[in-house]
RNA sequence: GGCCCGUUGGUCUAUCGGCCAGGACACCAGCCCCUCACGCUGGAGAGGCGGGUUCGAUUCCCGCACGGGCUACCA
């Protein structure tokens, strides 16, 4: 049989990276195994743009390359993917569950049940539901009032579950601890634990990959699919993640948590997803960096930690060096035209002229880019004459005795190079810097201020040659400038 | 309150009773060097606490503490 897993997001739109990376681990569990990976929207209880807030987290799938076999806009034999529009199925099930006795109908109000509850508190005895001695004349009755009930699991008392579970071992629990449960509301809703039952069984899923926080309910899970007669899925409760630097659950509070912000910042889906994937699992003692191909190939439930990992935005990002070092130039230009546009330093079509001025810009920033968004910190100079200087920058190498005499000349020397290009004026800089006297970075730095504007940056032969002979004296006449004015 | 899960350096992790506790990120120092980044070399840094079992416990058991979850007509 083959391996059949799914995710199953609310509609929120919000993909936190907890939730993707549980999607991840679903999706590379059933890609090993050659099998299918679903994705199965969870609207129950339904609210606002359900479809927008739907397309959002689709895009973020498509964009990690978590690709679904079935489900939203994909379709697939076990249609439709959206709970909202399965109702039929779980009234059926509900049916079933009556006929065989498995669950009755609860006609108690919300003061009943607060009542019971505050009375169990004061006893200092655990609430739990349990069905009130009732009568046949009086279930007819509220029948023939019309009175609302929710149907409610009959737990059987007496008996330990256990689940055998992929990541947390074996896991016992008494049903004695377990409340009549309610599996559809008097509107007639499904609630998760019997939702998510019903569809795992009709989707023919193999695998229940999901969030630690179910572990508990699925002993609940257990006792609907053993009344419907239904074989169970093996089930994978993967811990929850930590804030930085802690054991606490990363919340949306924190920051940066969801995967939108990383798209937005140029991040790469490959770095990306070798990031979630050993976020909380290992193939061995010492590999860190895993292509798509080998995640799918060495990914299994049982290298994953039982142990919540905590997010480390250190970690993500030298991922994504590591994999910004290795991508072809093609791609660099791709994501980095973007950032470009949108800040308005390129327009219209890309042109030659300007895509070889972009890839020339990427080759003298190397491994400096780091996700795309950075071409803007780094390298806006090169897209842009308005010269915007570093405070900084100018107080350490641009305030010093003798620097607007050596730009001067420096400018000379520039204005005389020929031809404009890496070599030619590095050694032009050298000479001129051997001929003074000064050593190297006495020269390098104030130019390198003078003409980006920045105290950091590619190599400064490179930034000139970028820049051109023209664009270079004009900065360094716009720096006298600002350095005269004070 | 009851029940369930978890606890190795700041972080991700290795270890499936033998550990002088290994690797990676981050950190610190040095080298390279026109700055930064990269790279290279070196360094500091860990088993929550208390009991047991054992020749030997990070590893097994119990208790406590801490973190998390469930206990909902939330998912």
């Amino acid at each position: 049989m083959s391996v059949r897993t799914r995710f199953a997001p609310s509609p929120t739109g919000f993909l936190h990276i907890g939730g993707v990376r549980t999607a991840l681990f679903n999706w590379l569990l059933a890609r090993h195994h050659g099998g299918q990976f679903l994705l199965r929207i969870d609207d129950t209880d339904q609210q606002r743009h359900v479809e927008e807030a739907v397309a959002q987290i689709l895009e973020g799938f498509r964009w990690m390359g978590i690709d679904w076999d079935e489900g939203p806009e994909v379709g697939g034999p076990h249609a439709p993917y959206f709970q909202s529009r399965r109702t039929e199925r779980y009234t059926e099930a509900a049916r079933r569950l009556v006929a065989s006795g498995h669950a009755y109908r609860d006609y108690s109000t919300e003061a009943e049940r607060a009542a019971d509850k505050e009375s169990s508190e004061r006893a200092k005895v655990a609430y739990r539901f349990r069905r009130k001695p009732t009568t046949p004349e009086a279930e007819a009755r509220f029948e023939a009032e019309g009175r609302p009930f929710a149907l409610r699991f009959r737990v059987p008392l007496g008996r330990t579950l256990i689940i055998h579970d992929l990541i947390k071992g074996d896991v016992a629990q008494k049903t004695d601890e377990i409340g009549d449960f309610v599996l559809v509301r008097p509107d007639g809703s499904p609630l998760y634990n019997f939702a998510s039952v019903v569809d795992d069984v009709e989707m023919r899923i193999t695998h229940v990959v999901r969030a630690e926080e179910h572990l508990s309910n699925t002993f609940s899970q257990l006792l609907v699919f053993e009344a419907l007669g239904y074989p169970l899925p093996a089930f994978a409760h993967v811990p929850y993640v930590a804030e930085p630097g802690s054991k606490k659950k990363l919340s949306k509070r924190f920051g940066a948590v969801g995967l939108d912000h990383f798209i937005r910042e140029g991040f790469l889906p490959e770095a990306m997803m070798n990031y979630l994937a050993r976020l909380g699992w290992s193939f061995d003692a010492s590999s860190e960096i895993f292509t798509r191909a080998e995640l799918i190939e060495k990914f299994s439930l049982d290298r994953v930690n039982s142990s919540p990992a905590s997010h480390d935005p250190d970690k993500l990002f030298w991922i994504e060096s590591e994999w910004m070092k290795t991508l072809p130039m093609e791609r660099k230009v791709e994501g980095v035209l973007p950032f470009l546009t949108r800040e308005g330093l390129v327009s219209g079509p890309l042109d030659a002229p300007t895509r070889a001025r972009i890839e020339a810009v990427i080759t003298a920033l190397g491994d400096r880019l780091k996700v795309f968004s950075d071409i803007l910190k780094l390298g806006r100079y090169f897209f842009t004459e308005a010269l915007t200087h570093d405070p900084d920058a100018v107080k350490k190498r641009l305030r010093k005795q003798g620097v607007p005499a050596m730009l001067e000349q420096l400018d000379a020397v520039l204005g005389a190079v020929e031809p404009f290009d890496v070599p030619t004026l590095e050694k032009a800089i050298h000479d001129y810097a051997e001929m003074h006297g000064h050593p190297m970075g006495q020269v390098v730095n104030p130019l390198r201020v003078a003409t980006t504007g920045q105290a950091v940056g590619p190599g400064l032969y490179e930034c000139l040659a970028i820049l051109g002979r023209n664009s270079c004296r004009a900065r360094i006449k716009a720096t006298l400038e600002m350095l005269r004015q004070g």
